[in-house]
DNA sequence: CCATCACCTTGACCTGAATCAAGTCTGGTA
DNA sequence: TACCAGACTTGATTCAGGTCAAGGTGATGG
């Protein structure tokens, strides 16, 4: 979790060799785990390319995605001695492992990271704030428009209003386990959107927004 | 949020004047609001007394209670520039407010403190990822259950498979909106659990869980 | 001791989303 | 070009939990 700025936005014009030390480089293929949900928590996780899930499971196998990540967001953070979380990887992804003890004397010779990375937790939390909201009190239609509206904050969005081109390279499974919804309700639910001419379906991964406007208000309950 | 270490655990035995004197102390009666969502967030706070709600709301007045906060929890490090939740007093609290500025003097005279607000965070983060599974994927009859085991640990849980004496010091309401459900199947369910000889329901506010162990594993889906 | 009010419980009914069950589309392979 | 497998969509039906509507309960005050 995390997102945008890397790690090293902390350290800046220092010794990067002494972060690269503390670290190592690692590829992820498609729909491999690297967390495992419950093992213990021996490393800190930087994504440097590709994406990444982040989910729960219950004893019988439901599953709840609590989030994405991509290039420059931090994982394990959530860390007591083992993870709350498993993660896999999204069609591949690149990441950069800091072993505990490693991250240890990183904060220790660079302090202003213990900030850096107090932040990024603060920001994963309000986030997760409004996750659990839609979890909580969104009916499927306004879980579906605030996931689009999401994904595009995304990318720099240039204006509203105007058609906005997104990519979901997730497949349904995992949006309906984000969204804590079923893959027919997401597909009827999309379907329904491209009815209305508030999206186009140009494939299944590439999605335009027609009326990103009313997809918002939408996603808030106010339609 | 954050739990059991005050804030002063990271200070240990330096002056306590210095934390005094960039923090102001507040009481907050019963059902008064003390952090507004959406305004700008200027303070961090450090429940001391009593207990406290968090919540988000949506615009038609659906409200999703993001979290219960109580005597030594840390408030407000979900901070960019606004709140990401309004907080409200849940039968009087009082507070330790610390202004943005002096936190960050605070800070740069105790950098240990930067650590324990992280890893209070990071704490917070695991419990959300939790809250957000029972949202997201949970049935109406797990959630009450995890519910109630989650208010078990609250008190230093004695031994397992014996039964717990439990107060819930919140209405129904709100343990509908913690819970993404309504008060009535909250209701129907404690009284469902009643009948299995579950729990005992001494009053609204005391319940005793007969069989803790049980509970257990419906919280988890395995009944 | 009763009235009131706020909160909780219970019941009857309804509905949004899940489940079950076919199709359909896509991209890879031969 | 046709075939196949996996992922997606669509339709019919069911059901968990919501909604609507009475009661019950217990603390406070007259």
């Amino acid at each position: 979790m995390g997102r945008r700025l890397s790690i090293c936005s902390s350290i800046d014009d220092c010794d990067l060799a002494i972060l690269a030390s503390e670290s190592s480089r690692m590829t992820v293929a498609d729909g491999r785990s690297f967390i495992e949900e419950g093992a213990p928590a021996n490393d800190f996780f930087v994504v440097t390319g590709g994406r990444v899930k982040l989910f729960t499971l219950l004893p019988d196998g439901r599953r709840q995605i609590t989030g994405f990540a991509e290039g420059g967001d931090f994982l394990g953070l959530a860390a007591s001695t083992s993870y709350a979380f498993g993660a896999e990887a999204l069609g591949g992804a690149t990441l950069c492992r800091f072993p505990h003890a490693g991250m240890q004397r990183l904060t220790e010779r660079f302090p202003s990271l213990e900030h850096r990375l107090r932040e990024e937790a603060s920001r994963e939390l309000a986030l997760m704030q409004a996750r659990m909201t839609l979890l909580g009190r969104k009916t499927a239609r306004e879980r579906v428009a605030t996931f689009l509206i999401e994904r595009c904050s995304h990318l720099d969005r240039p204006d509203p209003a105007h058609p906005i081109e997104l990519d979901l390279p997730m497949p349904r499974t995992d949006i309906a386990d984000y969204l804590g919804l079923t893959i027919e309700t997401v597909s009827r639910i999309l379907s329904a959107f491209k009815k209305e001419k508030l999206i186009n379906i140009r494939s299944i991964t590439h999605i335009t927004l027609l009326a990103p406007e009313r997809i918002s208000m939408i996603a808030e309950g106010m339609e």
